[in-house]
DNA sequence: CCAATGCAAGAGCACTGCTCTCGTTTTTGT
DNA sequence: ACAAAAACGAGAGCAGTGCTCTTGCATTGG
């Protein structure tokens, strides 16, 4: 039976969440690109070789942290819906918004890890599916609402959207109207493109003010998924 | 005097873009990643430390990658909407983003070293400023015909935003109403977003028919920067 | 108690960016 | 036209990387 595992198998989550914390270190300090095994080895006091009981390979080490990244995004922007829970749906899109660009700033190689270019050869694996939807799922979770108050505007669509309109909802909120749908996962894929523009300087001598500026594009996003204050 | 530049200055010029040639080659086949001096350096015959008689730096090499993508980008847009030049602005509008779209389907890599994650230590050299405005400001002159003509629709513009607005109204288009300049700033930075969403798999499992959800999104952000058709 | 397994260490391979030196060739100044 | 200066290609070498394989020790489980 055994009900405390061994000293052994308490060992490995040990070190395993030692490696994971160092190179999480060495990510945000450097960048993934400069983030190399042999180095997190050192720092722990170990050979490099050793290291390879615990994470087969350098990008399984990688995608490790990535799942963790988008969870810290994901805690956060849920965090930050929870304590605007009583305002508005717009106030509530744009605090989601707010808190994903604050996680940006404050974390810019992790977000450059999990929204940037795909950094080892390439391909995200599946297991990052879950906890890569959760800011997803918030954005949804606030439109639903909306929708059940109700106060959720009407948008066109056109007919050629029509079929791909409904094969998203039925994916992704079956009780939403179709064009709702489509409207949020473009509003989704453009608030990470303002944030990725400010993140990787393209506002550079370009938008001074960024965060008025974010503030008004966010809300603008809302105003696009047919939010209303 | 001498007109005709001796024939190492010709040399010169020719082996510095067979080693670019090569190493866009190497980056468009296996990406930024694995793009090595030394077996550009190899494909070519030469050994690896004459290259560095044409680059400093393997970050200097990827700098010129970076300008030349900029540069082919800016091309094809500038060439899409040419062709769509009698059109009325939103179809200019979108046919530029469905070739910029296009553009990055063909180049993944490309795309991904100008508007994925910076790859070297980071920030982009001042030398690539002045390339990778041209779809920006392609995107600012169809703005402005559209207010020339008339046809652009007023837009509102909170007051807590004028100041900026302002300001970004006088840098890029002192021709146009401050707020149309943040929402075509905005817009702009939004476009890229549907493209690096689409380019780095966040749609996987979510849009299907992503042509016909882009041509929607990208008419959208005609309208949202107040382009009527 | 003993065999099977887990683990750390070390050596080693193939690769990288980059530097320095050493002849050779081309350009330039007088 | 000739000598000094600059540009160039080749090679050796340094420090670093990811990863594999073997060896010896410690911890398990039957």
């Amino acid at each position: 039976m055994s009900t405390a595992q061994g000293a052994r198998a308490r060992a490995r989550i040990e070190v395993t969440a030692a490696i994971k914390d160092e190179a999480r270190r060495q990510l945000a300090a450097e960048g993934a690109a400069k983030l190399s095994l042999r180095s997190v080895a050192r720092e722990l006091g170990m050979v490099s070789s050793a290291l390879y009981r615990y994470f087969p390979s350098r990008d399984e080490l990688l995608t490790a942290l990535i799942i963790d990244a988008y969870d810290s995004l994901g805690e956060a922007a849920e965090a930050a819906h929870a304590t605007a829970a009583d305002a508005d749906h717009v106030r509530r899109w744009t605090a989601v918004c707010e808190r994903v660009r604050a996680w940006a700033l404050a974390h810019p190689h992790e977000y450059a890890l999990i929204y940037g270019s795909p950094v080892p050869g390439y391909a995200a694996p599946e297991t990052t599916v879950p906890a890569a939807s959760r800011v997803g799922l918030l954005l949804i979770g606030i439109v639903r609402d909306a929708h059940r108050r109700p106060g959720l505007a009407d948008l066109p669509l056109p007919g050629e959207l029509r079929p791909e309109a409904e094969r998203m909802a039925a994916d992704l909120a079956p009780d939403l109207p179709p064009q709702a749908a489509v409207a949020l996962v473009a509003a989704w894929a453009e608030l990470f493109g303002l944030v990725g523009f400010e993140l990787f300087g393209q506002f550079h001598r370009v938008v001074e003010d960024r965060e008025t500026f974010f503030r008004h594009a966010a809300a603008r996003l809302a105003h696009g998924v047919g939010l209303r204050p």
